[in-house]
DNA sequence: TATTAATGATAGTAATACTATTATATTAGC
DNA sequence: GCTAATATAATAGTATTACTATCATTAATA
């Protein structure tokens, strides 16, 4: 049996949830309770009780709620490169490439079976929700330094570094993939939330349209 | 003298701020703190104290500090969009327009002597560190009934309609001036904080530069 | 002058975000 | 099978936050 592990940085975790029963109960349960009362709502406090377990308990594995939202969401990230990388065995052309990663971006994800403490379809419901409030804080330079978002960065860079294929003259990859990850997410909560600000209809195939010919024609070098 | 007001739903507070003299002191004081300790550190009581006032002086204004958070964004936009109405006066252009409302969005704003107690500056700040922490709650829905995005959504619309006079064809409008506008603020954190995410130097040039291109290429018809 | 509205002063509460201590159960090494 | 180490549970406690309530004072207004 294959058994894969995402690796996500120690400096994201006091003691790797990994490796213990307990870990992975907190894991599994903090994933589900986020994603139902949303991040300010969710508490230690409330994981410990649903888990049978007691605060403290939970504490040892992570230092404060951010720190769990940051393990998540790199998590996530980790995964998603697993996949990129998957999928990119088949793929040849950079275009192709480019097309199946906004896929991946905004696609529901399927539940993994070997590793069952971590519902992917519902993690990513907590990136499309949460995100941006992990960087969006006074303590993001010193938490960059730890490697908070080193997860982005990555999906970022090999991004990037396919679409040079494509044009070795674009300027600005970096900024555009920040600016399509970004989108990604936000504009699935748009057609959720606040429909106005989209034009996309509820499936995920407009939002995908939309971004893959955004980030084609945007690296395309013919004016 | 010109005077000039700038509306915000009174959904946005429980008393108009703007109406009593220590109204205006409770947002010219939370600009300046928010800026300084950003929303999760930034306190009712910490403002009540700095202005020489009390914790329940402050909430006759607004019932948190969310509803203040949005309502400093809510004038932002507001702002932003009678900035936009006087530039687009003696521009003829859609592309010029286009051109001039990014500029607008990413370079930093002058303050405006005829609104002392709004630093726009300092505001701008805020939008960038902090503006999806207003709709990414579990309260969302209700709240976008009682109009907390209409700023952001009007704003959405305007450049819509210019974006449409380049390209009636082009379907995804309001998809791409959200994606813009929100580009507009992470990109600039982006340089400041986590510059792996951006090719942008420190100045706006390049950000403005990048969402420009990126705008008129992507409604562009020719492929 | 009486009334009202706005603010200040003060107090209090429930929840949150922790920290600390001690007890108990489990496991690993010998 | 005993000892030691480790993990967890149980419990308690603290400072801060996010409010709500009450009442006194001041200023504006009729």
């Amino acid at each position: 049996m294959n058994v894969l592990n995402i690796t996500v940085s120690h400096k994201l975790y006091q003691k790797n949830p990994e490796e213990t029963d307990l870990g992975k109960r907190i894991l599994s349960k903090s994933i589900e309770l986020m994603e139902q009362m949303g991040y300010e709502q969710f508490t230690f406090k409330k994981i410990a009780t649903a888990i049978d377990s007691t605060e403290a308990s939970v504490y040892r594995y992570f230092q404060n709620k951010h720190q769990l939202l940051a393990y998540l969401i790199n998590w996530y990230w980790g995964w998603l490169e697993v996949k990129l990388a998957q999928e990119f065995i088949i793929l040849n052309s950079p275009e192709n490439k480019l097309k199946r990663a906004v896929q991946l971006l905004v696609a529901p994800m399927d539940q993994d079976a070997r590793i069952p403490h971590i519902n992917e379809r519902t993690l990513q419901r907590i990136v499309v929700a949460e995100y941006p409030k992990i960087y969006l804080t006074k303590e993001v330079d010193v938490e960059n330094k730890e490697g908070y978002f080193h997860g982005y960065n990555r999906i970022c860079d090999i991004l990037t570094m396919i679409a040079l294929q494509i044009n070795p003259e674009y300027k600005f990859p970096h900024s555009l993939f920040s600016t399509i990850i970004s989108a990604a997410q936000s504009q699935q909560f748009f057609v959720k939330h606040l429909p106005r600000l989209s034009d996309a209809k509820a499936g995920c195939e407009d939002i995908i349209d939309f971004l893959t010919e955004l980030t084609l024609k945007t690296i395309s070098n013919d004016e």
